[in-house]
DNA sequence: GCGGGCCTCCCCATTTTGGGGGAAGATGAA
DNA sequence: TTCATCTTCCCCCAAAATGGGGAGGCCCGC
């Protein structure tokens, strides 16, 4: 009996499952060209799953981000006022990660997140949350979180089912985000020459002119030559600097 | 006429296009433990889809890699060898994109990736390709890629209909690659101080340590407290490595 | 075949960094 | 409370990096 209970319900999930309708979610997702289109997708893709929150956010040292969500307004300029940006645990702890994270999984221990938890379920956050971390070139990096408020074993339901359409939403979530603010899509690539990529790579890694000049069978003052000619390039005002350059533009890997 | 074949192809093809059992690869490469049932995995993925290759594989300076695909060995051994890493256009275009990109629309001009293409097309790779950047925590960098020999309005059809699959692909193939190589998650977090973060952050913008401390106000003595600390936590031999180790592990961000 | 980028080599004076010390208060966690 | 971390300040000096010159050969594309 139990065990046709379990496969009832089983078979009532998955049809509950279908009725989401994610093709024409995505689709409407990609034809969407403003904010508050976007912004009321994210209502639609909450009622359409059942949940009390959806959330796109950019993550960023800087104050400046982009974000759309369900979250009351409130709740989200008390958000950015108090900081939690730095002390959010989901997001210190998704910053970590490559694979998106059920709540529970976090740290929630230290004061500060106890602090934050106590806050967030008093403006209406879920208990139960589920968040996808999305990164790009140059250190972007962005969340796209669900939650809602039920029990352990709902949620994991609800995850279970979903994780697909989720990973996918966040990634159209991000496309549109882009395109919304392309001054964050990557810049126009300089291209530098073999020896120096060479050259900054292995200054990079901690070599200094001398090892580096070694390394590659040069005199130093060859070397210098490239790294000159490298920071030209690049528009640096030092070696450090056009490293840093290089990194950031994906010239170079570390 | 001509509507008439059109329609009946696009159905034929959303017919060919369900045909591909999504579920049943993932849930294979969820359950998959070992290197060579991934390797498998990407022999049926490449069959079910119908195209030449897929692969998935880490992409970092040190020579020290991931992969697994359809590739020839030969192939590989001398991609490798060859050092392609460096000069594989699609890895430099992917670089620099958050999104799963044709490998049409990246830079194929230089002569590098000229030489590259001809070596890639006389070793089985098909002309054309499709490529979902991945990117983790630390700088961490992997491609999904698939490709094929056919003509350009058959590949659009082709990424046209299974870009949302390729992405959950993506995913899935990133997932297990991660837990194959336990090595490549997440370090020990280094955290560094806020102050060591506006030090490095200002030396990366180029500020010599006299305006980096100028900046923060604070005597240049205690800047290089701070630069000798972040350099410690890094493990950097100078301040330029820690720059680039502190950019790579998306520490600072300029 | 010519201009332009790339690779290689050299000097010298000045500026910037690095390494070795040591010390204080403030904050927050075990 | 105690310990750890963060922040701030100071000394001296050697080693390394930088800036600004100049110069020749090679290879590529226009």
């Amino acid at each position: 009996m139990r065990r046709f209970l379990l496969r009832l319900t089983t078979t009532v999930r998955d049809l509950m499952a279908k009725k989401v309708d994610l093709d024409g979610i995505l689709e409407d997702l990609d034809a969407t060209t403003t904010h508050e289109g976007l912004q009321q997708i994210t209502e639609r893709v909450r009622d359409a799953f059942g949940i009390d929150h959806i959330v796109y956010h950019w993550v960023d040292s800087a104050g400046e981000q982009y974000g759309v969500g369900t979250y009351d307004d409130v709740w989200v300029q008390r958000y950015l006022e108090q900081g939690y940006l730095r002390t959010d645990p989901v997001i210190i702890g998704c910053y970590q990660r490559f694979h998106p994270v059920d709540w529970k999984r976090l740290d929630w221990s230290t004061r500060s997140a106890r602090i934050f938890l106590k806050d967030a379920l008093a403006h209406g956050v879920g208990n139960q949350g589920y968040s996808i971390p999305i990164r790009g070139p140059n250190g972007q990096f962005a969340l796209f979180t669900v939650n809602h408020n039920c029990e352990d074993e709902e949620w994991a339901e609800f995850t279970d089912d979903h994780s697909r359409e989720l990973i996918l939403m966040a990634h159209y979530f991000n496309r549109k985000a882009l395109e919304f603010e392309p001054d964050r899509g990557p810049e126009k690539a300089q291209t530098l020459s073999p020896r120096e990529i060479d050259a900054l790579t292995l200054l990079a890694i901690g070599y200094s002119r001398a090892q580096v000049a070694q390394t590659l069978s040069i005199s130093e003052h060859t070397l210098r030559v490239y790294i000159e000619s490298a920071r030209f390039k690049l528009g640096a005002l030092n070696t450090t600097h056009a490293i840093a350059r290089a990194l950031s533009c994906g010239l170079i890997v570390v």
